[in-house]
DNA sequence: AGAAAAAAGTTGACGTATCAACTAATTTAA
DNA sequence: TTAAATTAGTTGATACGTCAACTTTTTTCT
């Protein structure tokens, strides 16, 4: 969709970040999300992408991480302060732009998108296990 | 999305191809659609992807082309007798799917999420515009 | 006719989505 | 407790979407 694109445009000037660095970011800033299972659980997003975009955005010094003490396994990750003070700047204006995008449509349309694109991906899950 | 994971599948399983490519196929095959621009205005679909789309089926044996007659920049394309057999084969298939998935939602979702949709690219549109 | 603009395609680059195979660490269950 | 199953994360491959720069050919305009 090009839906995404004026919030790919606003992010690359005045962010310097695409999409999916923006959403992680968003959510360690706005969440309970410590690493990376927890934000692929909270948006589903792959893990292979997560794990790149995050390595990304480590390299471009907005997240560190450590391995966590009691669970080897895990990385416990933390924005720097530098990236807390662009999302800080970036939040704003994403907000807006989705409820003004939002603002076109009333209740009962979001409603009724909401509900038949949740339909549509049960009935996608149904058949796809038939197969 | 996931909802093109089955349709991925069928193409994949029963004809060997992606999801462009069958979409390239089936306008050749079903439309008056004969060449890249004409593709394009029909779908929408990038000039760029098209035409890596369209080498790849011609590099597959499924396309020919000839560049036109009367004009030197267009490549008028043909399908091969082996793409018009995967397509005659495959379409039903692909019928199929699409109309159980709209089976599970009714005409008011169905123009709902339709309108919504065109709404918010109309949206998307005019607030781009003013970045 | 000749210059400028537009159209048809190609190619490169980057971002995103998904699947699969793999390592290392932890949990489970026999 | 040890073997098997899970979980966390990495890496590779492929498909797809979008933007931009570029060549070649045609059209438009003066």
């Amino acid at each position: 969709m090009r839906l995404n694109a004026q919030a790919i445009g606003i992010l690359k000037r005045n962010a310097g970040l695409t999409l999916t660095q923006w959403r992680v970011i968003a959510l360690l800033a706005g969440t309970d999300c410590k690493n990376s299972s927890d934000i692929e659980r909270q948006i589903g997003m792959d893990k292979g992408q997560l794990s790149r975009t995050i390595r990304g955005l480590a390299d471009a010094g907005y997240v560190k991480f450590k391995t966590d003490a009691k669970d080897h396994r895990k990385s416990n990750l933390k924005l720097t302060a530098k990236a807390q003070k662009i999302y800080d700047q970036t939040l704003p204006l994403m907000r807006n732009r989705q409820s003004s995008l939002l603002a076109h449509l009333d209740e009962t349309e979001i409603k009724a998108i909401y509900s038949a694109l949740e339909k549509l991906e049960r009935a996608a899950q149904l058949s796809e296990d038939e197969l």
